[in-house]
DNA sequence: GTCTATATTTCGATAGAC
DNA sequence: GTCTATCGAAATATAGAC
């Protein structure tokens, strides 16, 4: 995305971030252009000079969103000097700070709001960032199975396992955003550290016998 | 539904459910009372003479949408019949139904995007509706474990483990409902079943470490 | 590229006949 | 209880000056 011209980039730039946000948050009927515009500081006119309509705004923010996130992931999955536990955790890392610091990781009601209005941005979403996420994490944990470090485990359900929680955990999160007591409700830290072990004890192998 | 007086006391119910579903499926600001209305097929006026304003509409629809919702889960819990790994799949397969199949596993995001304009609906579901499910399944875990029959595990990380990847399942599926190939990508009863033995399998003991 | 001003449609909500 | 008709506000989008 190299630009000459910074004034012109920067905005259209400028307008996509906002508009991410702002379609997360409200939904896409419940996001007006002037609204949008009054965030940004300029008026609703100029939206349409960088954008066409609406409906094309929205296609930009969620294709142009999600582009380098799974880069991270494919160089954690590639990473020679990680055991095969350290990159497991580091990968949970990643999905979760890519879930709660990102819009991303509340696109997907977004998304099955827009669907029959705009159907190809379901596609485009889901084949473009969920699938691929889904796929460098599967594909990791069947490689250290091959190489005999964890004990063979059901990948489907490993996969939902492993991402339910945290997008659960960033819809939650958004949920009860104006609540006081959100942060004990649903304590990120916590909860990942927990998940990440518990995972790992997954993956260690069949469990033995409990004995009270 | 039993119904006595066709005419006035179902037709409040019906609007609901349609209300329910529309809220749902295109987000508060998407749903307008006209639509509504022609999917009843009533006009949209007599709307208004069963409720005072689409606000009201939406909040009985969230309100009393979960009544009864976990008194399911109680007997489950109560049920002295029952095995402690049968509870846990009896417990598992009611969530499983009520995300699936009833309109509240795609809540969430509702709740997120109305919560700036309507803060007590937020609070009136998460305490209701969420908290209750979490505190049933915890408990009935707790007990399991206080028995003897389970082996010790941090409470919250098993509660975002076993309803994260539902409410997920419930809203990936929703995204992808256009899509011809979505049981493919989504299959419910796999994952369910897969899931569930997972679960078990913490709940049963401590791993034995994994040997190559 | 951004602005003011406006055209056109759709929204939530109300009035009043039956 | 449901209807037809309509209001005022807010939505998307456009025209044209600077």
């Amino acid at each position: 995305m190299a630009k000459a011209d910074p004034a012109s980039t920067d905005r259209r730039a400028e307008i996509i971030a906002h508009g991410t946000d702002a379609f997360v948050s409200h939904g896409y009927a419940g996001t007006s252009m002037a609204d949008l515009a009054r965030a940004i500081g300029i008026q609703k006119a100029s939206l349409y000079h960088h954008f066409p309509s609406k409906e094309a705004l929205f296609i930009a923010c969620v294709t142009e969103g999600f582009e380098g996130a799974v880069q991270r992931l494919e160089a954690i999955r590639a990473d020679p000097t990680l055991s095969d536990p350290d990159r497991i955790r580091a990968a949970m890392a990643e999905v979760y700070r890519i879930n709660l610091t990102t819009p991303v990781g509340r696109m997907a009601p977004l998304i099955a709001e827009v669907a029959p209005k705009i159907p190809e941005v379901a596609r485009t979403f889901h084949n473009g960032f969920i699938a691929r996420h889904y796929a460098v994490v599967t594909g990791m944990i069947t490689d250290a199975v091959a190489r005999g470090s964890f004990a063979p485990v059901d990948p489907l359900g490993l996969q939902h396992l492993i991402f339910g929680p945290v997008i659960t955990l960033a819809l939650s999160r958004e949920m009860t955003a104006s609540f006081p007591d959100r942060d004990a409700l649903y304590p990120v830290d916590r909860i990942r550290e927990s998940h990440t072990d518990l995972i790992l004890r997954l993956l260690a192998g069949p469990a033995k016998p409990h004995e009270p």
